[in-house]
RNA sequence: GCCGGCUUAGCACAGUGGUAGUGCAACGGUUUUGUAAACCGUAGGUCGGGGGUUCGAAUCCCUCAGCCGGCACCA
């Protein structure tokens, strides 16, 4: 006779075997009808599931994150249910959830049109309407196979047949539908409620570009419609933040035809890579590196050498000139540095030397990959490449780590996780450089007490690296900076140094970016801030208004004042009312507007309005430029906002 | 690169076979103005490039390019 120990504590006896769902009604009936699915010592199963012996439920509904899961995974099969009565010779594949919802991937003769989405929709929405039971069978698995290819579903048989011989297989339904499915389901189509299909796509079978390509549909499920307007709404939110919105809408920079993948940076726009570009040089100076700077055009033949030609030849931009020679732009720093390294005798004593470049780099990337400045085909690297001896290899590493997360610091990213990436399949040199190499890396992250998640079969073709991904304000990951080991590229380029033994050895190379791309990086600091980037890296940070051309005078007086501080000031002396002024820089996410009147210029002060719309009132000139210094010398640390506000409240 | 969509004035968009439009911006004028849009007027387009169908193409077809959303790729 079974007891059921509920989550809190409290234990129900029941004299017969009892599903799920009869211990839910048994608790109450408005638990009976909020069960999606129990979890059963710590199993998620069905609320059709029988209990016949003691054990550990909590029912679980719409409010717990495995009951969305459930909502979403019930819904990816409401969806193939749908496709299949319409299309009936569509096959399905797979329909997993991911986040905020879920996709179905499916085999059809022709690819789904936006119309084919809204009819596939209504229909959901019907099934859903008719609140059909759920069922479930099992059956063993080459059963399953010979039922599969009995219907046509050849995609389904193929999955199943990679499951192990002996297993059984459990299928899911409603009505007359039927799919292959681990589960568990909600026990009824009318659970699932609030969910739109969001778009169509290609895909291809098995992720592999070499199989045929599936027509992917994409779709979220929420709890309720609140959750699901919720959500939209956040996307349109998402939207607005795009980098390459707000780019032209503050004249950052632009990208046109002749140059797919290549950024033309307007002065706005410059000026922010130039602060990224000095605050990166500031740091890495102060950390040890030696700035350097290598061709970007260099014989084809080094990067044969390299071992680059043979791994992404593909991807490389190659020159024509008048001479026999074949040149190729440089798609990485790395083989530069290296001859830089080689240039006379290097002797151990000069270990660790440090190389940094702005080295612009480029790609020919495939171009479906691009988009705006986070992939591009052009673009600046903060690379820099250490040459030591195995026994630096640690010290240099934890060295790197702690920089790399100071300065994602300095920019307001404290959510900042690291990947391990090992061995790929296409790679140089042998196992057991790759052993060591590995190693390496590995006690390097240790010993700067970092935790890392595996990536397996994802590193770089000449070492394993470790990634920097850091998360922004509305939760992407960016991969950033990046940390490799390197055995291979030095010994193959002829790098090599006089030891201690006097003997030549070939010195191991980390390769670092902290930034990765300065490209990319501006992007993720635009969507990041929505555009409003802190002050001290604004392209323009103040602007000087007047409110009639009285105090023209006066506002030029006040923007050589503070351009003479340093501090990026623009005036506007256009004959427009003072509003129409606020409104215009305010879009434009200038930090501070600086309002000059006939009061302000007897007083020698400025209004002050900060581009979120606070009246800061009236500053002494004096004062105002020495808070808007702090403000920018602090990296932010230090708010001219919260400064003023709380004396003005002490 | 693959699948689908899109490309009309500086920007955002309307126009589905019959004389290319709206809003904002720009330019000219009037307004001297106190914290998110003053008013009036003017100009601006080989409708992404090329080819075809048609009496006639922004509109239909072919092709190339770029962009957008995915997939694959990412040293």
């Amino acid at each position: 006779m079974p007891v059921i120990t509920l989550p809190d504590g409290s234990q129900r006896q029941f004299d017969r075997p009892i599903s799920v769902a009869e211990v839910a009604a048994n608790i109450g009936p408005g638990l009976a009808k909020a069960a999606l699915a129990g979890k059963l010592d710590g199993i998620l199963v069905d609320t059709s599931t029988v209990i016949d012996y003691d054990a550990k439920l909590s029912i679980v509904t719409d409010k717990d994150p495995d009951g969305l899961e459930i909502i979403r995974h019930s819904t990816a099969h409401l969806l193939a249910n749908a496709v299949q009565e319409l299309f009936p010779d569509a096959q399905v594949t797979i329909g997993p959830v991911i986040e905020d919802g879920f996709y179905y991937d499916f085999a059809y003769k022709r690819p789904f049109s936006t119309e084919d989405l809204a009819a596939i929709e209504k229909r959901m929405a019907e099934i859903s309407a008719k609140d059909l039971k759920v069922h479930r069978r099992v059956m063993p698995r080459d059963e399953a196979v010979a039922h599969f290819k009995k219907i046509g579903e050849h995609y389904k048989a193929e999955i199943i047949g990679a499951i192990p011989a002996g297993e059984s297989i459990s299928l899911y339904g409603q009505g007359d539908w039927e799919d292959l499915c681990r589960g568990p389901h909600v026990p009824s189509t009318g659970k699932l409620k609030a969910f739109k299909l969001m778009k169509v796509a290609g895909a291809y079978w098995r992720g592999d570009s070499r199989n045929e390509m599936l027509q992917r549909i994409y779709g979220t499920a929420w709890a309720n419609e609140k959750q699901l307007k919720e959500y939209l709404t956040r996307l349109e939110e998402a939207e607005k933040r795009d980098h390459r919105r707000i780019g032209r809408e503050l004249d950052l920079f632009h990208l046109q035809e002749e140059a797919p993948g290549a950024v033309f940076w307007h002065p706005k726009g410059w000026t922010l890579f130039q602060q990224l570009i000095a605050y990166m040089r500031e740091r890495q100076t102060a950390a040890g590196f030696q700035e350097v700077n290598t061709p970007e055009v260099m014989d084809r033949e080094l990067w044969v050498k390299s071992g680059h030609i043979a791994t992404f030849g593909e991807n490389m931009y190659l020159t024509q000139t008048p001479d026999e020679r074949t040149y190729a732009l440089k798609p990485m720093n790395c083989p530069g540095h290296i001859q830089v390294f080689k240039q006379g005798l290097r002797s151990y004593r000069e270990l660790p030397l440090r190389f940094a470049e702005f080295g612009k780099v480029h790609r020919y990337e495939p171009s479906g990959a691009l988009h705006g400045l986070m992939r591009v085909r052009a673009f600046t690297q903060d690379d820099a490449h250490l040459f030591c001896t195995p026994d630096q290899i640690t010290e240099e590493s934890v060295k790197v780590t702690q920089l790399i997360l100071g300065i994602y610091r300095d920019f307001g990213f404290e959510d900042v996780r690291i990947k391990f990436s090992d061995r790929p399949a296409k790679r140089v040199g042998s196992d057991e450089i790759w052993d060591q190499a590995e190693a390496a890396l590995r006690q390097a992250a240790a010993a700067a007490g970092i935790e890392t998640t595996l990536n397996p079969g994802e590193g770089a073709f000449y070492g394993p690296k470790l990634e920097f991904v850091l998360r922004d304000a509305i939760g992407r990951d960016w991969q950033c900076g990046t940390l490799q080991v390197d055995f291979n590229l030095p010994g193959r380029l002829g790098a090599v140094y006089v030891g201690e033994d006097s003997q030549k050895h070939t010195p191991v190379m980390l390769h670092r970016a902290m930034f990765g791309s300065l490209e990319r990086f501006i992007g993720i600091l635009i969507e990041h801030h929505a555009g409003k980037l802190p002050t001290w890296l604004a392209p323009v940070q103040a602007v000087v208004m007047g409110i009639t051309d009285r105090q023209d005078k006066y506002c030029l007086e006040v923007a050589e004042n503070l351009r003479n501080q340093g501090v990026r000031v623009e005036t506007d002396l256009r004959y427009e009312k003072v509003g129409f002024k606020i409104r215009e820089h305010t879009i434009k996410r200038v930090p501070f507007l600086l309002v000059a009147g006939d009061r302000e210029v007897e007083g020698r002060t400025l209004a002050v309005r900060t581009r979120g719309g606070k009246d800061l009132g009236s500053l002494e000139l004096v004062e105002l430029t020495a808070l808007l210094c702090d403000e920018v010398a602090s990296r932010g640390r230090l708010v001219l906002e919260d400064r003023v506000s709380q004396r003005r409240s002490a």
